[in-house]
DNA sequence: TGTACATCAGTGAACGCGCGTTCACTGATGTAC
DNA sequence: TGTACATCAGTGAACGCGCGTTCACTGATGTAC
């Protein structure tokens, strides 16, 4: 696909490649411009055709991250369906194949620092991907009795909440933590916790 | 306390203190020594003097983090105590607390990227603050029927996992998060849903 | 099919800058007598 | 109490380096005729 020669034909996803590459050995912050060209086989000026700087670049690999999020969370929500409850462990199944699959993608998306609002199209990735969680929440929740029910955003951001700390601490580096678990374990076992606490597990299982 | 004049007097923890508030600000990958020196009133050469470089310098910010976060959670502790459930249930509120109150040793913690393992003194810190939490699962564990009971150390995995995330998603940036509930709320609410689950606190609530 | 030309992706040289690190030094402090 | 001296924390100049960014340029590609 790539051309070879003066023109390069796809420098712009070459340099999304390579610096996914970096962000994977040396973290978002470990890399720079200069870097991502030259494992791109490129000069750092070339660079400027296609982005701004450096962090326009991370955005893009930001946004690229979102939208296979999306996707992975929209088909594990489909395969589950039509349980409401086989969609939604499917979709926590996915979230933490993801991270694991992608890690470039899942630092760009959560450990660059960068606000999921510098453009339009990366706060739209990032609406899709929370949607999908949202929405399988939402559905859960209409199995618990209205009295006892958590509100649903409520539900998902638990979610969220530890399959990313699970993600972070168990699934990479070394941290406070490290477990003799293995981190689908650790996630799979939490949310069944989680759910059984909600009432929508039997409390034995 | 800290002496002026030529001699600075304190100018290990001075440097300290500058580097926290630069990690703050920008994030524990966002600042160079030479900065963090003039922060503290000091040539650039003047760190060598502490610090052997810049890694070293986070990783006495770490250590420090790890000190401080294992006495909070210690006090926590023992405030809970005779009852299992309180101690573990302000142990968990300890640990949101620490976040918010030591942003910038968190970061140095726990998103610095270096290894826990980096100083036998770092590890130790790290390990006091983790035995704590163990400790807490471990009471709470034994108020479950031995049949149906996880692993101690796979409770206090679940629990650091939720408080992580809630920490990194809800308690401060953009990520793919922001839900219209404090973090201090969704951390609450998340390990009441997960104890129930477990079986130690009752079903309604 | 061939030729002339417009387009524009990537080059390479250049720049100013701030970085980390070293070094011989200086001068404040503390202590021995 | 006073003086001489050792210690060592911080200085400031110097270095080589790689960075981000700019600029006029070059040459590959595609298209009009």
């Amino acid at each position: 696909m790539p051309k070879r020669g003066y023109h390069h034909g796809n420098l712009k996803q070459a340099l999304v490649d390579a610096a996914l590459g970096l962000i994977e050995t040396k973290g978002p912050q470990g890399f720079t411009l200069s870097e991502a060209a030259k494992a791109a086989g490129v000069t750092p000026a070339a660079v400027y055709r296609h982005f701004q700087g450096r962090e326009d670049l991370i955005a893009e690999i930001a946004r690229q991250g979102f939208e296979i999020f999306a996707d992975l969370m929209e088909y594990a929500y489909e395969k589950g369906q039509p349980s409401a409850l086989a969609s939604f462990e499917s979709t926590c199944r996915a979230y933490l194949a993801f991270a694991r699959k992608n890690p470039g993608h899942y630092q760009a998306m959560f450990e660059s620092g960068l606000s999921v609002n510098r453009t339009a199209e990366l706060a739209a990735a990032a609406a899709r991907a929370r949607d999908v969680l949202e929405k399988a929440a939402a559905e859960l929740s209409e199995h618990i009795p209205p009295g006892k029910r958590p509100p649903s955003q409520m539900v998902s951001a638990h979610i969220w909440a530890m399959s990313h700390g699970v993600v972070e601490l168990y699934a990479r580096g070394t941290p406070g933590g490290r477990t003799p678990f293995p981190a689908e374990d650790l996630l799979e076992t939490g949310i069944g916790i989680y759910l059984r606490g909600l009432g929508l597990l039997p409390p034995d299982a």
